[in-house]
Formats: C-alpha cells, structure tokens, sequence
DNA sequence: GTTATTGCAAAGGCTTTGCACACTT
DNA sequence: AAGTGTGCAAAGCCTTTGCAATAAC
C-alpha cells in the first residue's frame, strides 16, 4: 500500500469521507516542500480539479489537524501556513525586519520541550516553531555600534 | 517625575506627539495585568474618553511597538494580544485542548536564547512567548493509558 | 504655520458558516 | 438509504487605509 492510500485509510478508519478534493488538497500538501497557505493549496488542487472552494480546504485542513497529520503555524506573514506534519520537526528564525527566514533544527528545543514536559506535565507541540527576532545583519543596521561578535 | 511623564519623554524625544489618546491608551496597556487586545484596550479608554477609535488604538500601539514599549503576540485567540514590553519577560504555555494557560518563567528559555545569539548571531524576541501543546489533564483525557509520570 | 494625529467610514485580508445539492459509504 | 462533504455566496473577524478636520509642536 503507498503512502498515500495508507493516508486515506487514516481518514476513512476515523469516519471520515474519501473525495477526489481530499486527496487533492492531501496530495498538495504533501508535495510541498516547506509551508503553504491554504489560498496556495487551493490553487495546485484547482489546477487539476478545478471549482474547489477555499473553504474545501480549510475544513480538510482542519480534518488534518484534528487528526495530527497537519500543523498550522502563523509565520507573521497574514496567512497560516500549514505543512504535514510527519515531516521532521524543524523551526525557523524570522527576522522581523527584513523578513529573512533561517532553519533551525529541532535539536536546539529537544532538551528545552524535555524540561517542560517534567516540570509541568505540558506536552509542548513543538514540531513547527515560528521564532521572531533581528538577524545579524538587521541588528547591524539598526545598532551600527554594537558588539555582535 | 513620574513613570508616565518619562513615557511621554521618551515619545515626544522620539518625534511623535503626545495627545490625550496616546496618554490614555498607554495608561491602559500599563493598568492592564497580562494581555489586551485592541479592542479591551478601546473599550478601557473610551469609558473614560469616547469616541477613540480602534484604529487609533492600532496606530498607537504600532509606536510602541516600533520603540519596544510594547509587545504582541499572538496567543490563538483570533486577535493579537499586546503588553507592556518592559515587564519582566515571561511566557505561556496553552493547552490548544482545554485553552488552559500556564505561566513559564523567562529562565527556561534564556540558555536557548544564548544559543540562538551565538550560532546563529540571531537575536530572537523572546520577550512574550506562546507555546502551544496539551496540558496534563487533556493528554490524559486523549490518552487515558500513555504514562504521564 | 507645519506636521503629525485623529475619527470616521470603508476597504482589505483571511477564515468561517448556512444552505441546498452531490457524493461516499 | 443515511449522512458526510461540497460549492457557492455571504458573513465574520481583526486589522489597515484614505481622507478631511483637528490638535500638538
């Protein structure tokens, strides 16, 4: 069985319906490398199956989420970005100024997400961090004079 | 003189002028304990002073914002919350289950900071963070046998 | 007097919802 | 047959913007 027939499984064994759009917007997502948007995914599936509604793919999404097999991140940009979430767990750098978006592994939140989860009994959900700040070069430019080595 | 005539000092050093709208949103965002949203903070200053609108709020709160006198975050609620930036940096984890709220002080992350600062030369916000997961009770209540110990 | 700031109203963007019809199971 | 899922349209929400009038400097 491929992956994405096992997917669909997952969506039927939770009582949920097959469609072509499901599929579609399953498919979309999967393919992404990185985040989309929902207005983005609505496109890629409308390429190929046109007439689906924005609002298809939100309540797909949601169906996702609710399952854990989608996480939704605000990234600042307006929109949620959504990505699948079996994917490995992975953050980003924004720089609020230029918008610059580093990669950060999640080996730097493992010890982080561990003491939390001791000392507060919280399962933090960490697969998909959106961390705000100044890169290098913006803190450079907005404090000429500081020492950032 | 006063905490409030000093943030009228730094505003008025800054460029900006100092009107009465400006002096009561301020006085609200300092007057509230944790969290505000737009809205709570013009239904504050209008008890007080009508006819302020929102978008005033929106436009004050970008000034500080801009100086780092005030903070947003968005905590899942479908509006942002701002604060008052020069309180002691502290952070919440939210159970996306039951929306329970927990306070986590600024020591948990300070070491990640650091981390971030020297590989990266990163300068992350972490003035207000939220951190999404399930709470205790909620991952017992999804998964009554997973040790939680 | 200049220039920033306000209020109002309207637009803007993303997301959600109501409803009748269609499709999966 | 039963019930979920769909498209369409419209509403909802928070937030932003244009503009003339106003107030701070």
């Amino acid at each position: 069985m491929t992956c994405e027939e096992e997917t669909a499984d997952l969506l039927r064994r939770a009582g949920h319906k097959l469609t072509p759009q499901r599929l579609m917007i399953l498919r979309a997502l999967r393919h992404a490398e990185g985040h989309v948007s929902a207005a983005r995914i609505a496109d890629q599936v409308r390429a190929v199956y046109p007439f689906v509604d924005v609002s298809t793919v939100y309540r797909t999404l949601d169906v996702l989420k609710r399952m854990r097999l989608a996480t939704s991140t605000d990234m600042g940009s307006g929109d949620a970005v959504f990505e699948w979430a079996p994917e490995q767990p992975h953050h980003h750098l924004i720089c609020s100024s230029c918008g610059h978006v580093t990669e950060l592994g999640h080996e730097y939140l493992e010890g982080f997400a561990e003491r939390i989860g001791n000392e507060f009994g919280f399962a933090p959900d960490l697969t998909h961090f959106a961390i705000f700040g100044l890169c290098r070069e913006c803190q450079m430019a907005e404090f000429p004079d500081a020492d950032t080595s």
